[in-house]
RNA sequence: GCCCUGGUGGUGUAGGGGCUAUCAUGCGGGCCUGUCGAGCCCGCGACUCGGGUUCAAAUCCCGGCCAGGGCGCCA
């Protein structure tokens, strides 16, 4: 073989094909995803990152020795195959491929680690281990193909709305935010932590002058939950505004929410055909329910919540059979959210924190920050946590800091939302979970 | 971290003190000119690891590791 063999000669993906090419000579690359030999004709089913097409190969119209290595082709093997669009009633598609040349590019070790075409299923941990093979899934794919078109209709949202883009560390030095446990690593001579979220950064940025800002990165959180909607490293999208304040934010952030699903239905119609869901675009603005609400709904379930506690996992549930598609939690009680967040004017014990949910999960908590360095000081003492901790935290709160809103969004659990899944490692290629560490 | 369940060919499973360990898919070989979960014939391939009970353990008991489900934790 030859180096210009090596490049892209395909002149057309699978779903291209169509009966109006009939007899046209064309190029295909891809895998090989099933053979059925039938002695005088062979079906050979190229399978691309979009679709399958039919390679057919009868004795009569293939010459001897192209027909016998047809014959001769394995599974998962990559080819390139040069050959005539036939239009037939007969082919999947109406269309298939006589092959006038095929070139195997590289042979796949066979048996294979689990089933391409899932005649048999495998489990998600088999998946998991042979990634690159279950991928070759175009069901497993297309949620890979969403996630990428929602992340980019996002940003190209945010950038209309005027938020800059900005990247915050993920080695910190701090572990004294509080909350979440962090991963402790070593750098140099000290021990450092990896970051569980970009909070105390992107207010920082808050008194930058920037006014709207947003990241699009990872977070890690140490925590040993093993759920299927918990991971312990995540795509977070953060955004922060200055001048604005919490219903300013949630505004942006379900009109970024409903204008993603509008995008991914636009532009994903293949994908979500192939997954088999019907997607729906929410009407703005969500449903607002207030936690002294969310408290009488569930307990009229008869799941016991306290005024003041967290939602528990029933609780969650309990919400979830109530209400549906995406709607926002407010009014939380200032004692159990964090510091940063600011308490409610009318009545400090309210805070002015939301969290958007989706059925019974949540999926972006946010809420109007503290801008007052006095009371930020204050706030992080009553946590029990140490203001010296947080110096350079606080300073930028010294010199003309803004009022400012913010929230996080989790990429993954969004992505839930959007194509169903059941196990949030289902959206992400490589998951870190619990016990997950490789590949 | 807690509770429950499980670990059998490459994959997904049946069985549950003594069997030649079930089935499907796969893989290897053969037949077959319209397959599309192709079909038919022949063959290949497995009891998570360590200890214990027993004449005998894949099966029962204990522990490890791993997995599935649920919960807790998740500023």
């Amino acid at each position: 073989m030859t180096q210009t063999e090596h490049k892209c000669m395909r002149t057309h993906y699978s779903r291209e094909i169509t009966p109006e090419l009939n007899g046209e000579e064309i190029i295909i690359q891809g895998w090989i995803h099933e053979i059925r030999d039938l002695g005088g004709i062979v079906f050979v089913l190229l399978r691309d990152r979009d679709g399958i097409t039919q390679v057919t190969a009868p004795s009569k119209k293939v010459e001897g020795e192209l027909f016998k290595q047809i014959q001769g082709l394995k599974k998962e093997s990559v080819i390139t195959v040069r050959g005539k669009v036939q239009e037939s009633p007969k082919a999947p598609g109406g269309v298939e491929i006589i092959p006038i040349l095929v070139r195997v590019l590289n042979k796949s070790k066979l048996p294979l680690p689990l089933d391409t075409t899932e005649k048999v299923r495998a489990e998600i941990d088999t998946r998991l281990d042979s990634r690159f093979l279950d991928l070759r899934k175009h069901n497993v794919s297309s949620i890979f193909k969403i996630k990428s078109r929602m992340l980019h209709s996002v940003r190209v949202f945010l950038e209309k709305n005027g938020y800059i883009e900005i990247n915050t560390p993920k080695l910190v030095a701090s572990a004294t935010e509080g909350g979440t446990e962090l991963f402790p690593i070593t750098y140099f001579e000290r021990e450092a932590f990896l970051g569980q979220s970009p909070q105390l950064y992107k207010q920082i940025m808050m008194a930058s002058g920037f006014d709207k800002v947003y990241e699009i990165a990872p977070i890690f959180r140490a925590e040993e939950h093993d759920t299927l909607r918990h991971l312990n490293e995540a795509i977070s999208i953060d955004l922060e505004a200055a001048f604005c304040n919490h219903e300013d934010v949630m505004q942006i952030l379900e009109q970024l929410v409903s204008n993603a699903l509008k995008d991914v239905k636009k532009y994903c119609q293949n994908e979500l055909e192939t997954l088999n869901i019907d997607l729906e675009v929410p009407k703005t603005p969500f449903e607002r329910v207030d936690y002294d609400d969310v408290v009488d709904l569930v307990n009229s379930k008869g799941v016991p919540l306290r005024h003041g506690e967290d939602l528990s996992r029933a609780a969650e549930k309990a919400m979830g059979e109530i209400k549906d598609g995406y709607y926002f939690i407010t009014g939380w009680p200032t004692d159990i959210k964090p510091f940063y967040v600011m308490p409610s004017e009318e009545d400090p014990a309210k805070s002015c924190a939301f969290d958007l949910m989706y059925h019974d999960l949540e999926i972006s908590s946010g809420a109007k920050r503290v801008h007052l360095h006095d009371l930020l000081v204050e706030k992080i003492q009553k946590q029990g946590l140490n203001p010296d901790s947080f110096n350079r935290y606080l300073a930028a709160f010294e010199y003309g800091m803004p009022p400012h809103a913010g929230w996080g969004l989790g990429a993954e659990r969004f992505t839930m939302c959007i194509t169903g899944a059941q196990n949030i490692r289902e959206t992400v290629l490589f998951p870190r979970d619990r016990r997950r560490l490789t590949p």
